[in-house]
DNA sequence: TTGTAAGCGTTATCAC
DNA sequence: GTGATAACGCTTACAA
């Protein structure tokens, strides 16, 4: 920068005006020193910008893992909204565990973000306390059931289940299984089997079998699902799965074993992937909005940054049942 | 710091000590350090690290985007190794242009990343020369067949191309057809092309339709190319889809037209995708290393930045042509 | 093994 | 509209 104060010959306070608020230069000045920028092939350092401003245009996104779709289809969009606004987005794995979400705070809080997008309301109470003491805004996503720090931006995994529930319901079915995640691992796969089960009990019924893979999962889960829930129950007329992946891998499944599906076999699915209208029958599913989820979650956190918005605030998405051939 | 160093009765650079390189500081005082810091939550901050020690611990990496599914696992392959050498990584959409690929680099920069990891090996003459400038090291992904500014992990598209004319032309078809995206965005699918296209030409034929999707691709856009292909050239025998994702539907809507594969229609992916072996006929596909790429991507630039390597190496990953049902 | 002093590259503050 | 000066919070280099 001293640099380029010499070669326009101004100071380097002027330098840093025609950088960050240009319309306090004068036109002549401004145009001398941009000229120097070009020609020096001038970087400023974000990093003693930091320093002497306290603003890292730093936004930290945790996720559960970038393997699976709707996460990165979500970052993809927290990316598309802040990097118009020049913030940098530095990206970490919780892996479905809380206590490496936790590590993850601590480590990206050196960086001194501008805000946190974390993924769930589940936290434990040392990350709770960081993030409080940071003073960092806080935008929670993908859950509505549970109360956020802050903001959140999600949908009601409860309600996806009761939604599916009243589908199989309202087709007289009441063999009812449900494939998902790890109970301890999975909190908003859990919420969706809780609604589901809610459902069911309102005409005394429940679950024939709920099932639980390991995360992360892969399209191949899908048939191990289906296989584990009819060693519980062969006689099971439906199955609610926590992902489409899953769900349709196992309707095509379903296929290869002649299976028929949705009058032997109805099968549900979750989050409404490319390739779910593409198997023959089409897949039944919950349209899910993750990349509406990334765009909110990331105009939230600007607003609170740029203190445009003051309260918390939750932002509950609808969900769509998608109700196509397979169930 | 100067909170920590006055609560353990030391000076702020036997914190420093402590932080960085703990081992030359005594057992005694370490323990009173450490205890001071977790008293007072302590956070170091890495702006101040990176001013005062010019290196950020952050690495760069800059993809088409995240909402296709190679990319999102390469990143996340690429977080996993970064992390637990303490590495942040940020992470930038080119959307398959260069231009935008340019001011992403431009404006990383600012952050004084130790390391870029770049795909493709197509850039702009600003972005190599703001790169060289800088002295940064670059890992150049996904491309195996064009020279790279330093390192790169990649594998052969020109190969695969081949490899799957072969595959084409060992079952006695002349009618083939490729799907890809756009020529002048998607410089890798354009390079199987040709591989595609010269192992065609020693057998004296030519491909008898070449589609270009716009990019980002959907698996609907797989329907839409099949059809192109056939308004093209109804006799279409064989088609190379550029992606999994896009062989998958167009496979189902072979199915579900009663178009017979392969035998009216043989069909190759690319990828290797979680669905690919759940389809019936299964798709027969191109197995890419998206994951290792990744993991020796950041690998490298940690050699690099580390000075364990010293020479510009280049990594050619082999391919593996998956032989299932579709083709 | 520990401490002191200087400096990293910017912006905030206040003066002009 | 512009400039001088003092931070910002750490590490490097050197001294003790």
């Amino acid at each position: 920068m001293v640099d380029v104060a010499r070669r326009a010959g101004t100071s380097t306070q002027t330098v840093s005006r025609v950088l960050s608020r240009p319309e306090l230069v004068s036109e002549a000045t401004r145009v001398l020193v941009e000229k120097a920028v070009r020609e020096l092939n001038y970087i400023p350092n974000s990093a003693a910008r930091l320093l002497a401003s306290t603003t890292s245009r730093i936004v930290a996104v945790i996720i559960p893992s970038l393997s699976a779709t709707v996460y990165a289809r979500e970052v993809d969009q927290i990316i598309r909204v802040l990097e118009p606004a020049s913030f940098s987005v530095m990206i970490g794995h919780s892996d479905y565990s809380e206590r490496r979400e936790e590590r993850l705070i601590q480590s990206f809080l050196e960086r001194r973000p501008d805000g946190f997008i974390l993924t769930g309301t589940q936290h434990t109470d040392l990350a709770r306390e960081l993030l409080k003491n940071s003073g960092v805004p806080v935008v929670e996503t993908f859950d509505g059931d549970n109360d956020a720090m802050d903001i959140s931006v999600g949908f009601s995994n409860y309600e996806a289940g009761r939604k599916v529930g009243d589908l199989f319901r309202s087709r007289g079915l009441t063999r009812i299984a449900y494939v998902g995640g790890r109970i301890e691992q999975d909190f908003r796969s859990n919420a969706r089997f809780d609604g589901l089960d809610s459902r069911l009990r309102e005409d005394g019924l429940a679950p024939v079998a709920r099932i639980q893979l390991k995360l992360p999962m892969s399209a191949r889960d899908g048939v191990a699902g289906l296989d584990q829930v009819l060693d519980v129950d062969p006689l099971t007329q439906a199955i609610f799965f926590s992902a489409d992946a899953l769900a349709i891998s196992a309707l095509l499944e379903c296929n290869r074993r002649g299976v028929r599906v949705p009058e032997q076999m109805a099968l549900c699915g979750f989050g409404n992937y490319d390739l779910a209208d593409a198997t023959m029958p089409a897949l039944t599913t919950v349209a899910v909005p993750f990349e509406t989820i990334g765009e909110l979650a990331a105009t939230a956190i600007l607003d609170r940054i740029n203190d445009r918005v003051k309260e918390p605030r939750r932002i509950t998405l609808p969900l769509q049942l998608l109700r196509r051939g397979s169930a």
